[in-house]
DNA sequence: TGTACATCAGTGAACGCGCGTTCACTGATGTAC
DNA sequence: TGTACATCAGTGAACGCGCGTTCACTGATGTAC
């Protein structure tokens, strides 16, 4: 049955945002519409009035999620910390979306794609803006490698199946940063 | 029509190589049972007679990749350049078996999840043998931190569309984890 | 060494299943008067 | 404000397709004599 402009509005904003999740969660491909819809609490049916595909809705659900994420704008320390914990590794479903998603969109469309390398963009830039004490070179070359070292870490400690090592990677990594840019921030 | 022991010893040895590169190249899911005996010139039926299951596949090919790949035993600085070359971001079939699976393994078997932990393992330690200027605990740190980083740099290089600033999170991470391990070095 | 035949690796048609997608239908919404 | 009805968001059965897997069959292998 019909439903109202605002309830079908708040139906599209539900079907982003269990999508977003499924997605970094399982990986576009493991994910079906149907269990997008259903997670959203409709039938799948009615997919097709919201989206004009199953590509069509992982591209809109890229732009939602990594517009929503603005994370690493603030206390660059405490951003860290939080990446490279127990608690973010464990939480693949409501966590950073290039960590879930960034190796699973070689295959999708252009279009998914160059959404996602925007939001790289603006990741990059929006840690390199956190690091406000170092020389534009310095601070530039600290955000990417800072940054790659963090979603590698993540990756890694999400497949890892023994938590000692998997937490030694969190936890060494973390280390590792912690030195590299204390050294930059010094010399 | 049966073939000699060393003809099947040979063929699955093809499908385990051509999998192995197919799988590193589109991911688990992505490739079909068919697809890849199509690959290893053979026809789907007979893939039963080699796996149990493609989660038999899976297993066994990720055990095959991971014990071919002793990379980065020798020397570290041509290992990190080669490793972050867009020659190698470009040739994922043919690449780094953490960078094209790892996200991926997530939800395969336990037996999978294993496998590769127990190659992250090797390979983590490996690298630290490649740092024996430095005192343990700088040198699992800088395996660790240095590793991550590499892994993170690849897998986003790979899902940017933007050739010039792919090349840019590849020669910055370089720079960073140079900077981070002659940083250790020299202390 | 040569022959007869049991073995079994590989073939290709067929299976049930879940996928993305379509569509006739339903009934609440929201507009025209 | 109240009523009549056109609109259209959501439903659920149905579609074709490719998937993992099975199986009756084929014919070269390799062993027994």
């Amino acid at each position: 049955m019909k439903v109202s402009r605002e309830q079908m509005a708040e139906n599209r904003r539900r079907i982003l945002d269990v999508a977003s999740r499924l997605f970094r969660d399982k990986g576009f491909d493991a994910v079906s519409v149907a269990e997008v819809m259903k997670a959203a609490g409709l039938t799948h049916g009615g997919f097709y009035g919201h989206f004009s595909s199953k590509d069509d809705l992982i591209a809109q659900t890229l732009a939602h999620v990594l517009a929503a994420d603005s994370s690493g704008g603030g206390d660059l320390r405490a951003y860290i910390d939080a990446y490279l914990s127990p608690r973010h590794r464990d939480n693949a479903a409501g966590g950073c979306p290039t960590a879930g998603l960034a190796a699973d969109i070689r295959h999708q469309t252009p279009t998914a794609r160059s959404t996602m390398t925007e939001g790289l963009r603006s990741q990059i830039d929006r840690i390199g803006k956190a690091l406000p004490e170092l020389d534009p070179a310095d601070r530039r070359r600290a955000a990417i490698g800072s940054w790659a070292a963090m979603v590698g870490a993540v990756i890694i400690a999400r497949a890892i199946d023994d938590p000692a090592l998997s937490d030694e990677v969190l936890e060494q990594t973390r280390a590792w940063i912690d030195a590299g840019i204390s050294q930059v921030s010094a010399g």
